[in-house]
DNA sequence: TGCGGCAACTAGAACGTTCTAGAGTCGGCC
DNA sequence: GGCCGACTCTAGAACGTTCTAGTTGCCGCA
C-alpha cells in the first residue's frame, strides 16, 4: 500500500517458508534438485507473499539474457502485425521481448541504444535506415538480424521480402487480365525501392512488354501518389503498380476525382498488405509479406547466433503473395 | 568479434584508465567528486573502449528505476501516436520507457507481468480491458496511470477524454450545419461505449431534438459500422455521429454503395483521428484526443506518485476537438 | 607546529539473483 | 559395519553497478 514499501525478494521467501535462498531459486527456475513436498510449499510462499522475480538481477547474474530487442517504427502500421508475429515465434522458444520504438521525434540510433544498454543477446531490426557500414559495427557486439532491409555485410543476417517476385505477381496478374500498358510508380529514395522498380521491368521484359514499360517518380507517403496520378493522367495506361499501399490511395482517390473508374479505366496494385487496404473502402489488390514466417525466421536466427554456433550469414529471402481485392480488373477493350 | 567476449564494464575502464571503479562510476553518471582532468581522462578511455553502461545492474543496486512501463495494444493505430507522445513526455523528465505489447495471441496480463519482472516504477496503461479491480490490485503495488478509460477505484489515476463533450462537439457541428435527424452508431459493448453514447443523447437534448435521437447498435470494427449503415437504410437520417473511425468506414462505404452521396445525402462525423481517417480517400470528419496533453499528464502523474508525495487520486480528463473533413456538409434541402 | 576542512579519490558492502561446491541424510549392498 | 550413490538441501561467491564511509594529501589559519 505504501508506495516506498520494498518489494518480496528471493530472500523473504526463503525466510518465511524456512529454507535457504538457493533452494527457493531452484524451486522458482523449476531446476531440479528440490523434493515434490518442499516445492509445494516454496510456491505455496511464494505466491502468498506474490512474489514476482527480478528480471534485472536474475539476467545480470545468469549472464546469457534470454532477450531479444526488436526495434519498431510506430508510423508503420505493418510495424505492428509483425510485432504480433515475433511475440509468437519468441515465446515459442522460450525468449522474451523487449521494444524499443522510433518515432518522428526519436531516431533509430537512440532506440537502439537504449537496448544495448537494456544488454539483450541479440537485436532485430524492422526496415532499419542507418548505413549498412553502421549495422556492421553493430553487429561486431552483438548479433543483428535486419528485416526488409538487404544489407551485404555480412556480420548481419537478413530476412527479407523477395520484392523483385512481389513485382512479378503483380505484373503477371495484370497481364492476366489482359493488361498491356502497365505503370509503376516507385518509391523515390525509400529502401526497397530499388529492387521493386528492377523488379517491374524484368517482369515487363519477360511479358515483351518492354515498350509499355514505363517509372514514374513516385515515394512514400500518399501525396507522392497523387503527384504521381497527376502525372499519369496525360496519356494514362490501363494499369498501374505502386511502391506501397500508401501511395496507392492516394493515387486511387486523384483517378477517382478526375472521373477515372477503378479498375473500370485503370487497375492498380499495391504493396504491404496494410490494415487500412484491407477496409471495405480501399480495397486494394496488393501484394502481402508473409509476416509470419519472416517472424519466425528472425527469431530463429537470432537464437542460434546467441547460441554461438559460428554460422554463416544468410540472407533469407521470403516469397510474397498476391491479394486480389477490388482494385483491379479486366483491361478496358 | 567473438561472439563470447564479455562485454566491457567499470572495473575495465577502471583498469585501463588506473582509477578505481568507484570514480568511473562517478565519472560516468556526472556526479559531483572527481577532478575536471580525470574525468576527461575517464571518458577518453570509456569512449576508446566502447563502454555501455549496464542498465539491469544500475537499477538493481540503485533501487529507483527511472522505468515506466508502458501496455499499447498492436491492433491500435491510435495507440501509437500515443507512444510518440510518451516519449517525448519521458525524455523531458529524464525517464525511460519500457514497452509491452498486448497483440491478438498475447493478452494484456502477460504484458503486465512482462512489466513487473522489469521492475519499473510505474505503469501505464493504454486503454485497458481488464476489470477495475485487479487494476486496483495492481495499483496497490505500484503506480498505475489508466489512459482512455475511466476507472473508480481511487488508487488508479486515469486520463481520459471527455468523450461526452467530444459527441457533444460533433452534434453541435452537425446541428450548425442545419442537421435534426441526426443518429448515433455507438461502440456496443466497448468501453468508452456508453459515455460517448450518452454525451450524444444529451447533446441531442441540449438542442431540443430529443424526437430524432436514435442510437443503433454497432461495435469496434468496419463490418460493424456497416451493419449498421444496413439497418439505417430502411429510415435514413441526414447526418450519422459514429463511435469511431474503424466503424465509420464500414458505413461510408454501404452508405455510398447504396447510392448516397456523402456529404450530400448524409454526413458522417467519426471519433479517433486515426490515420487512415486522413487519407483523402476517407478523409473523415471526426473527433481527435489531444494525445500530446494526455501522453505528457500521464507522465507527469505517473512521476509524481513514484516520487512519493502521497498525491490525491484524480481523474484528468481532457477535451477533445473536431477535425472538419470532407464527410460532413450542409443538410439537405 | 598543529589542526580543521576541503577536494579527490578508494575500499568494500550492498542490490536480488544464479551457480558452484559441498554438507547432511538415507537406503542398499558387499 | 562400512561404504557408495542418490537425493536434498545450504553456504557463499559471483554478476556490474551505486553508495557509504572512509583515507589521503594539501592548503590556510591560529
Amino acid at each position: 500500500m505504501t508506495v516506498g514499501d520494498r518489494r518480496t525478494t528471493l530472500a523473504d521467501v526463503a525466510a518465511a517458508a524456512g529454507v535457504s535462498v538457493a533452494l527457493v531459486s531452484i524451486v522458482m527456475r523449476d531446476a531440479p534438485g528440490a523434493s515434490a513436498a518442499t516445492r509445494e510449499r516454496v510456491l505455496e510462499v511464494a505466491r502468498r507473499l506474490d512474489y514476482q522475480p527480478d528480471s534485472r538481477a536474475r539476467l545480470l547474474r545468469s549472464g546469457q539474457s534470454r532477450l531479444l530487442g526488436v526495434v519498431f517504427g510506430v508510423q508503420h502500421p505493418f510495424h505492428d502485425d509483425l510485432l504480433t508475429g515475433l511475440y509468437d515465434a519468441a515465446e515459442r522458444i522460450g525468449y522474451e521481448l523487449t521494444l524499443s520504438a522510433v518515432t518522428p521525434r526519436r531516431d533509430e540510433r537512440t532506440a537502439i541504444s537504449g537496448l544495448l544498454q537494456d544488454r539483450c543477446a541479440a537485436l532485430v531490426l524492422l526496415g532499419p535506415q542507418i548505413p549498412a557500414a553502421e549495422l556492421a559495427t553493430l553487429a561486431g557486439r552483438l548479433p543483428v538480424v535486419a528485416m526488409m532491409r538487404a544489407v551485404r555485410q555480412r556480420q548481419v543476417d537478413v530476412v527479407r521480402t523477395d520484392d523483385a517476385r512481389g513485382m512479378h505477381l503483380a505484373v503477371d496478374h495484370l497481364v492476366a487480365l489482359g493488361h498491356r500498358n502497365i505503370a509503376h510508380v516507385d518509391g523515390g529514395r525509400w529502401l526497397a525501392s530499388a529492387e521493386r522498380r528492377q523488379g517491374y521491368r524484368d517482369a515487363m521484359r519477360r511479358h515483351g512488354l518492354e515498350a509499355y514499360a514505363k517509372v514514374v517518380n513516385g515515394g512514400f507517403g500518399e501525396e507522392d501518389g497523387a503527384r504521381a496520378a497527376r502525372e499519369l493522367l496525360d496519356d494514362p495506361p490501363t494499369a498501374v503498380t505502386v511502391f506501397n499501399d500508401l501511395g496507392s490511395t492516394g493515387l486511387l482517390d486523384v483517378l477517382r476525382r478526375h472521373g477515372r473508374a477503378v479498375p473500370g479505366d485503370i487497375s492498380v496494385v499495391g504493396y504491404d498488405d496494410s490494415s487500412f487496404s484491407r477496409l471495405a473502402h480501399i480495397d486494394l489488390t496488393t501484394v502481402a509479406q508473409d509476416i509470419e514466417t519472416m517472424a519466425t525466421l528472425a527469431v530463429a536466427r537470432a537464437v542460434e547466433r546467441i547460441d554461438g554456433t559460428r554460422v554463416a550469414h544468410r540472407e533469407m529471402v521470403i516469397p510474397p503473395r498476391l491479394v486480389v481485392r477490388g482494385t483491379t480488373g479486366p483491361a478496358p477493350a
